[in-house]
DNA sequence: ATATTACCTACAGGATTACTAGGCAAAAGG
DNA sequence: CCTTTTGCCTAGTAATCCTGTAGGTAATAT
């Protein structure tokens, strides 16, 4: 499995921003309610995506999350690598192209590679309007 | 992670078969040994190569397995898929198009089917023989 | 001061991975 | 027939990861 529920989850919620958007900040436990997402899970998510600079955060009443994006200006690979914390297909090539210590001898490794960039070059050519507009589908 | 270490023992047996074919049976000890892989994990994983017909299997002393096609008439997408299980990327496409209850208002779902089939047509396009030709790369 | 919100650390049950252990079944050689 | 060599079958298991829970602290608005 290549992404989790974590990148799921945040993929959810990015797009919820887009959909809910009127310029305020929306709370947690808001978002959590209405994707029907365990709100002590979102949490970390969210943190993640907030440390990230994918979102601004805003403490106390009136305060909760917001996009501080245009949604074409967000991919679903950025969304996704810092969630999932990479999107490698194989631990041979998760650690850096050369970690694996078959690496000088393996005949596949050209083939994880190869495959890495291709999913990489996907999900980096799919933006969060896209996925709303439902191009290329 | 895509593809985990059953199918990519699987693949670098199935290699290790092209190289030292000499027409006869490979025992399960040498291969294990050859390629520094736990023999006893090993075992379960020619099984499942057996039973789905990509070698023949030999009972006894002089017995063993070895390939019952050309290399270039494996694909590395069969042997993974055999292996694996199935090589979905995520779960929302594992159980089928439609098993996820929110299926019909997802907005990534699109997305995932073309990415499963990205991914298969990958792997279904490159055989045994490419992989040890470095064909594509 | 209080309520509301984000943030932080720690833990925990379940599933999966990557094995290990031990035996049974089949085939060949003597 | 008996022993050895091989593949096959069932169980168990330590480690890891996923998907959460629980409980508290820090910041902000009213």
């Amino acid at each position: 499995m290549i992404v989790s529920t974590k990148g799921r989850y945040a993929l959810r919620v990015m797009v919820y921003f887009v959909l809910h958007d009127n310029g305020g900040y929306i709370p947690l436990k808001e978002i959590a309610e209405a994707e029907d997402i365990s709100q002590k899970y979102l949490e970390s998510i969210m943190t993640t995506l907030s440390k990230g600079g994918f979102v601004d955060a805003v403490h106390g009443k009136g305060g909760g999350y917001r996009l501080n994006r245009k949604p074409e200006e967000y991919t679903v690979g950025s969304i996704l690598k810092l969630t999932e914390g990479g999107l490698s297909a194989v631990s041979c090539t998760s650690q850096g192209p050369s970690a694996c210590s078959r690496a000088t001898c393996c005949h596949a490794l050209p083939m994880w590679e190869k495959l890495d960039s291709m999913i990489d070059a996907f999900f980096e050519g799919i933006t969060l309007k896209d996925l709303l507009d439902g191009t290329g589908n």
